[in-house]
DNA sequence: AGCACGCCGACT
DNA sequence: GTCGGCGTGCTC
């Protein structure tokens, strides 16, 4: 038999292995599972994505055989197959690669994996147990076990140590077996759920609607916070899990809390398992073994969670379907959501998407009807919306990047003993550090940026390589020895914050204060707590965290996202300013949001403050329509980088000049002239692009296949790195 | 991407 | 002589 590998390389296609007789075994389907091979002159593992009974590789050199089959059952079924080439082909990145990213690092490499064994004590039925008949903890032990077999772990739950366990095993009273080695599948039939909301008319419909579909439909449930989504999500899991069926749960990276998989846990008696990063590599390969061996019915977890084998998959929901982490930003390039949109279709189940601020991409698919919208407009309780103010910095008496007007609203908050949230879109002390005399700016001897200032640190650090340096006492082109820090960074904002409101409580939080694991819930629970009363912080705090006493946000600087060149950057201002306002007022607190800018007038601002989220993005929509932006064209980037920079632009002309020289074959094919990348020299590396454009995706397609089949005869190309990528997010 | 092969310069 | 520099080419 000759078996299809897909195999970590980066290469676009398959490669064709021979099956022995004597590895072949009977009724074990082979397609989904790891062989062991020799590729070139290494081994590695390769993943069986197709057979067939002759050979069909006709080229040079003799078709190698399989050396060792490494599963005992595919770790990969059908959909997943599917799926991945469905990927690999829609993204043009090479299918081992793609493959190789949906596995579980353990299963990665090139050795059989299986899970750790739990000990499981049986009772011998025939035991003579007058040995113990005096041991009152092993006479005990031994009529739990008696009654059914027991794990350590159960046993340990009832107050039995393992001393008492290994003194029966060795009096010969009980066995030892792996509960692994058998698969103990979920039990549908005694599902019970505890503490299920009654569901208001609004909610109520929305699970009417998504369960009257069959088959496959995507919803978009688009509701404020507090607005109830969970418990939709919670109640369409329970019906489906009535079924016999699994869910599948995407959350984004910063949601996937304890608190958010304690809610599952609450609500269902079944066995839920997560993916997520702090969990290391067997207890991922434990949470993919067991959705696998329908051992799990719930799988919670971030964008890679996507590719984990499900069996009975009976529903999808992508919680925050707008969130920016779903996409995957180096290797292959991703979009999770657009992927389980295709899973979903791919197995005719219902996926459900679940957002205040759709994105985009997903308003147009509202509009062309491809999903089914459900808006919840009530919230939970009396909670108000927030009241949104901006804040025209140009009247205005500004400190350290705060405003008069707006240090008088947080000093009436605070005297309210309200808290308040300041977001800063820059961490460090200052994005710069100038020479006082002639202006020389200090910049990243790796890079073409320059260095970001770091008190606490007392550092200065590049943000592209994270290279450090020690801070020079004078300027390197004029010895003058004042240097002036400049541009407000959460460091900084801290330090004039406690000079402003020297009895306040203020704390930072950004990648650099909660570096170590576990800092951040400490500083949530503290916030919680009332410790703290002013929070200041990088975006990352606008997203999955809730402040209940937080009852004013104040974005200090929201003109650079205004004003970027990136045609995503007022979706996601938008996104972030709706974000943040459902951070702050609960209850009978009123929140405010305050906005510093200094063009109150611009339109973006107008709409989504007077008329909300909603039409800001049919304005949106409009406007990418009129300037034939996605979606309604397609975008593809060439991207190429090395060490020379001669050679990258060398490599990026030649292309350039091979796609105008193609690009007659195409309709509706718009190229790019090469340009340098907004920082051109990264860790010393050059990096150069070409956007390639189109109405129609099928065309964009089959160029990019085209490119990708002459890429290797490109001048330099020996010494140049170069990736496509479909759908960038910007345009870079 | 790896990894080997191969063809030139410089070093014991 | 031969050690190693990295340009080139291949992976079923
Ligand atoms: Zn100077
Ligand atoms: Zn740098």
């Amino acid at each position: 038999m000759y078996l299809q590998l897909a195999i970590n390389t980066p290469l676009y296609r398959t490669f064709e292995y021979k099956l022995s007789f004597d590895l072949k075994i009977e009724g074990v389907n082979l397609i989904g599972c790891r062989a062991l091979v020799k590729f070139g002159n290494r081994k590695t593992v390769g993943i069986i994505v197709e057979q067939s009974e002759k050979q069909t590789y006709t080229g040079k050199g003799a078709v190698k055989e399989i050396e060792e089959i490494l599963d005992d059952s595919p770790i990969f079924d059908k959909y997943n197959i599917q799926l991945l080439k469905w990927a690999a082909s829609y993204y043009h990145y090479p299918i081992g690669e793609v493959f190789y990213t949906a596995m579980p690092l353990l299963l990665r490499k090139p050795e059989k994996a299986g899970l750790k064994p739990i000990d499981l004590w049986t009772f011998v039925s025939d035991a003579d147990t007058s040995c113990i008949s005096r041991a009152k903890a092993c006479k005990a032990a031994l009529n739990i076990i008696r009654e059914a077999p027991c794990t350590s772990h159960k046993l340990k739950e009832l107050g039995i140590n393992q001393a008492i366990i290994t003194k029966l095993f060795n009096l010969g009273l009980i066995t030892k077996s792996n509960l692994r080695d058998q698969v103990h599948e979920w039990d549908k039939n005694n599902i019970s759920i505890t503490d299920a909301k009654i569901l208001n008319d609004e909610q109520q419909h929305a699970y009417d609607v998504i369960s009257a579909s069959h088959g496959f439909n995507a919803f978009v449930i688009n509701g404020v916070t507090g607005s109830g989504k969970t418990e939709i999500y919670l109640q369409l899991i329970a019906k489906t899990l009535k079924q016999g069926k699994q869910a599948l749960v995407l959350v984004p990276e910063i949601n996937l809390t304890p608190q958010t998989v304690k809610r599952f846990y609450d609500r269902f008696n079944v066995p839920i398992v997560c993916i997520h990063s702090s969990l290391n590599d067997n207890e991922r390969f434990e949470s993919f073994a067991m959705m696998k061996r329908n051992e799990a019915a719930i799988l919670i977890g971030t964008r890679s969670a996507l590719f984990a084998n499900i069996p009975n998959l009976g529903i999808i929901i992508i919680d925050e379907e707008h969130d920016s982490s779903y996409r995957q930003g180096d290797g292959f390039r991703y979009h999770a959501r657009d992927c389980a949109v295709m899973l979903a279709f791919i197995r005719q189940i219902p996926i459900i998407m679940g957002t205040a601020t759709p994105s985009i991409e997903t308003v147009n698919n509202i509009q062309k009807k491809k999903y089914t919208e459900i808006i919840l407009s009530k919230r939970a309780g009396n909670a108000s919306d927030a009241i949104f103010n901006i804040i025209d910095m140009r009247r205005q008496i500004i400190n350290h990047g705060i405003s008069k007007e707006l240090s008088l609203h947080i000093n009436e908050e605070l005297g309210k003993g309200n808290q308040v949230l300041l977001l800063i879109n820059r961490r460090g002390y200052s994005q710069k550090l100038i020479c006082h005399n002639c202006g020389y700016v200090f910049m990243c001897k790796n890079c073409d940026s320059n260095l970001t200032y770091h008190m606490t640190e007392n550092r200065l650090v590049c943000h592209h390589c994270e290279t450090k340096f020690i801070i020079p006492h004078q300027c390197p082109e004029c010895g003058f020895t004042e240097l002036t820090p400049t541009g407000n960074g959460t460091e900084q904002i801290f330090e004039h914050i406690q000079q402003l409101f020297p009895n306040s409580n203020p704390v930072r939080i950004d990648r650099d204060a909660i570096n170590r694991k576990g800092v951040l819930n400490t500083i949530l629970d503290d916030i919680n707590n009332n410790k703290y009363n002013i929070i200041i912080g990088t975006q990352m705090l606008a997203k999955g965290h809730h402040f209940p006493n937080v009852t004013l946000v104040g974005i200090i600087d929201i003109d650079s996202c205004l004003f970027s060149n990136n045609y995503r950057a007022h979706e996601q201002l938008a996104q972030l300013i709706v974000q943040v306002a459902g951070r702050s007022g609960r209850g009978e607190k009123q929140g405010y949001v305050y906005l510093q800018t200094h063009t109150p007038d611009h339109p973006v601002l107008s709409t989504l403050l007077n008329y909300g989220y909603h039409t800001f993005a049919e304005e949106c929509l409009k406007k990418r329509k009129q300037m034939m932006l996605p979606p309604f064209t397609n975008y593809a980037i060439l991207k190429a980088d090395g060490t020379e920079r001669e050679k990258v632009i060398s490599f990026i002309y030649d292309a350039y000049n091979f796609m105008n020289s193609q690009s007659s074959k195409f309709s509706n094919l718009v190229i790019m002239k090469p340009t340098s990348a907004y920082i051109t020299r990264k860790q010393n590396r050059y990096h150069f692009y070409v956007l390639i454009n189109s109405r129609a995706k099928r065309d964009l397609s089959e160029f990019v296949d085209l490119i990708i089949a002459n890429i290797d005869r490109f001048q330099c190309k020996s010494s140049v790195h170069s990736v496509i990528e479909i759908d960038p997010l910007g345009n870079e």
